[in-house]
DNA sequence: CTCCTTTGTCTTTTT
DNA sequence: GACAAAGGAG
């Protein structure tokens, strides 16, 4: 018992020993908040708690990984505490429970994907106006309400006089039916379903609030409204309740999550404990000092204040480069030459704000042979290859999953298009049978009788594939289904190098299912689907590996290096655009405990990069610095290794895209040539387009790749045509 | 019905 | 610049 309370500060050792009643830990970033709660399930466990009986929550898989890994290091019994996220925890509980609640037991679960397409569809059944509801902004909303555990009909009702939401509410009415028509949840549905059980059967509730005895909650700050709900019925019974948290890191508002929670915790739980951990043992002083100016800048926030015993470390350096290249060029130079000084990858970090930031960086880092791991992005699972596969295993696993099904049902082509299946999809609905159903009854379909062919190969396909996967394992299925469908000699045919990398992927997915085949003694295609839908990131860090990492600040979270960049520290990236435009100032308080977030990943040096000009969206673009810069006051050194200095937007000087009218060589240091070439018409000809004839030349700018060319036509005003795109063809008069 | 070309949207962040 | 949707030709 000594030995885990050992190496603890004061507080650290109360939170670790209060472990009756509701307990509210306010950890500081690197405040050694992860050890103090690995100490405290050891803790819990040596006073004679079982380990069954304990559950901790966190909000990203690689989370619950590490704090499994390093509960089972600290105590034997580690691997019967109950470790993982809101979501799995929930998708564990429902399999067993759902039934109760009309869906089968063994429901699909709706990636985003998933539903968009899902609600796209509908959108387009009830012909409303698709510019108005795009699929995107109705998932959204829905996805809101989902947080906040309202239901169509309540959703209907509070929408009532809002021809907008009434509409929505309808839509998410729709899309909940469909959803249990094919015994699907969404990752919203996860959390309200479990909610919908526990409220519905007490029975059924009580049964887990005595398995939970001891809850613990990482990252409290971002959970929403319904997790909040579900962790408070949970508790309600034993009130042994741990939430861990950092109001200033909460980044997740977008996502639902609700700050109230974490303020109000105190008024909601009678005789909470509150311990604040403000030690800091991650960063040096320079770099705390610097968080701390920024976040003083926050009104919504509980008061704190971080300190070290660290002494005076590097200072911190805001570095503005000419170009989103020189910036890259910039950062790997100074990880380059580190580690010919002795730093090893390993020690370095950088962060941006959004994926598509990584680009520029992951070329330049190539360049210089410095290797990289790529955290989030494009992820494995969401490949177009990845998921047509992943779509067969889903369909036979669930032949109710109208969408799965959609998806393969031409892929590859077997001459089954769009517009056949939308009819089977009206005979379904108006049978009040599935997609797949009425394909099986392809001969009741009258217009249909010319395809009954092509659908009856289908639907035989999908039943010797049924037979087939009750015998075999995962890995062999995929092979199969790969084989039979003929699926990798497409691409074999294709030969690009992208067909190439197709197959790599497939391949690479097949090793997982082989893995996963060893690692679990259920090994049914229905968890390894479970599995696989729940995981956001290709393979967690592998640390023996000695790499920089590439991630956005969002995944950083919970992270710390040694060196931390953070790129693109720009108004209009960092804060994003959005917020910048946005007059809500929640949105710029959310965005500054982002910048409080990365800057708290740094150990002993921090640079944040900015450039003069960017690519973004095929577009140039010239933002001024970011403004936390100035918030930063005198904590950060400006570098400035070139050319003048620059306060203000570059707009006068730098027009955002540089014409090639007058002396183009102005600009050319920056902005490269497309790759297209130089179209071979200037302004003043003429030019043949293929729709609107011919026309004359206004402008021609540089976007990029290509070339923007304004041109006029006669009666039709002028267009914008990108040159090369186009195949614009220059007309002799 | 498929293939090809053209046009439009997008970029905030994730389970 | 990537990708999906729309639109047109065969």
């Amino acid at each position: 018992m000594n030995e885990i309370l050992q190496s603890l500060n004061p507080m650290q050792k109360k939170a670790v020993e209060t472990t009756e009643g509701p307990l509210l830990l306010l950890a500081g970033a690197g405040s050694g908040k992860t050890r103090v709660i690995t100490a405290r399930i050891a803790y819990l466990i040596e006073k004679g708690v079982r380990p069954f009986n304990i559950m901790a929550i966190t909000f990203t898989n690689k989370a619950a990984r590490e704090m499994k890994e390093r509960v089972c290091a600290a105590t034997q019994q580690g691997s019967d505490v109950w470790v993982s996220t809101f979501h799995s925890t929930c998708v564990k509980i429902l399999r067993r429970t759902i039934d109760h609640i009309g869906y089968s037991n063994n429901f699909t679960i709706y990636d985003a994907d998933d539903s968009e397409r899902l609600i796209k569809q509908i959108i387009r059944s009830m012909n409303v106006n698709e510019k108005m509801f795009t699929a995107k902004s109705v998932m959204y909303e829905i996805s809101n309400q989902k947080n906040e555990l309202v239901d169509p009909e309540t959703f209907a009702k509070e929408a009532a006089g809002d021809m907008r939401f009434e509409k929505i509410a309808e839509i998410y009415a729709v899309y909940q039916a469909h959803l249990k028509a094919n015994n699907a949840l969404d990752f919203d549905d996860l959390i309200f379903k479990m909610v919908e059980v526990f409220k519905n059967y007490p029975d059924i509730l009580e049964k887990y609030q005595d398995r939970f005895r001891y809850i613990m909650v990482d990252e409290y700050q971002d959970t929403n409204h319904a997790q909040y709900v579900l962790v408070k019925l949970l508790s309600s019974k034993y009130e042994n309740l741990c939430v861990v948290g950092d109001d200033d890191q909460s980044i997740y508002g977008w996502r639902g999550a609700d700050i109230r929670n974490i303020l109000d915790f105190e008024k909601d739980h009678k005789d909470t404990t509150v311990i604040k951990l403000e030690q800091n043992y991650r960063s040096t002083k320079p770099i705390l000092d610097a968080a701390n100016t920024v976040i003083k800048n926050n009104f919504n926030r509980k008061e704190k204040n971080l300190w070290t015993e660290k002494k005076e470390g590097e200072e911190i350096t805001f570095h503005i480069l000419d170009s989103d290249l020189k910036e890259a060029d910039f950062i790997s130079s100074q990880i380059a030459e580190a580690v010919k000084n002795g730093a090893s990858y390993n020690d370095f970090a950088i962060l941006y704000r959004a994926n598509a930031l990584s680009r520029v960086i992951e070329e330049n880092l190539v360049k210089k042979s410095i290797p990289y791991k790529l955290f989030g992005g494009i992820n494995f699972y969401g490949r177009r290859e990845i998921r047509d596969i992943l779509a067969y295993l889903k369909f036979i696993n669930n032949p109710d999953d109208d969408i799965a099904l959609r998806r393969i049902i031409n892929v590859p082509k077997r001459g089954i298009g769009n517009t056949t299946v939308d009819k089977a999809a009206v005979f379904a609905q108006a049978n009040e049978i599935t997609l797949y159903e009425a394909l099986c009854n392809i001969d009741e379909i009258d217009e249909l009788k010319t395809r009954a062919k092509k659908i009856k190969e289908f639907t035989e396909l999908m039943s010797e594939f049924t037979e087939y996967e009750k015998r075999h394992s995962v890995s062999e299925f995929i092979d199969e289904i790969i084989e039979k469908t003929g699926y990798v000699e497409e691409l074999k045919i294709e030969g690009t190098e992208e067909a190439k990398s197709r197959i790599e992927n497939i391949q690479e997915l097949i090793s997982k299912a082989v893995e996963f085949e060893k690692g679990n003694d259920d090994a049914r295609l229905s968890s390894f689907l479970e599995d696989v839908s729940l995981i956001a990131d290709i393979d967690a860090l592998n640390e023996n590996e000695d790499t920089v990492s590439l991630m956005t600040l969002h995944s950083a979270k919970g992270l710390e290096f040694p060196t931390v960049f953070i790129a693109a520290f720009e108004d209009g990236i960092f804060p994003s655009y959005r917020c910048v435009m946005d007059t809500d100032p929640n949105a710029m308080e959310e965005e500054r405990r982002l910048c409080y977030v990365g800057i708290t990943r740094a150990r002993n040096k921090l640079y944040l990069t900015a450039a003069r000009s960017r690519l973004h969206n095929g577009k140039y673009i010239s933002n001024s610095k970011s403004r936390f810069v100035k918030e930063l006051e005198d904590k950060v050194k400006e570098v400035i290794p070139e050319a003048i200095k620059f306060d203000k937007p570059q707009h006068a000087t730098y027009k955002p895209m540089p014409k090639y009218v007058g002396s183009p060589k102005t600009y050319s240091n920056n902005i490269p040539e497309p790759s297209a070439g130089k179209p071979d018409f200037g302004i003043g000809d003429k030019v043949r387009q293929i729709k609107y004839g011919i026309g004359t030349v206004k402008e021609i700018n540089n976007a990029g790749a290509d070339y923007e060319v304004t041109v006029e036509f006669e009666g039709v005003g002028t267009k914008k045509f990108m040159a090369h795109l186009s195949k614009l063809k220059k007309v002799e008069e």
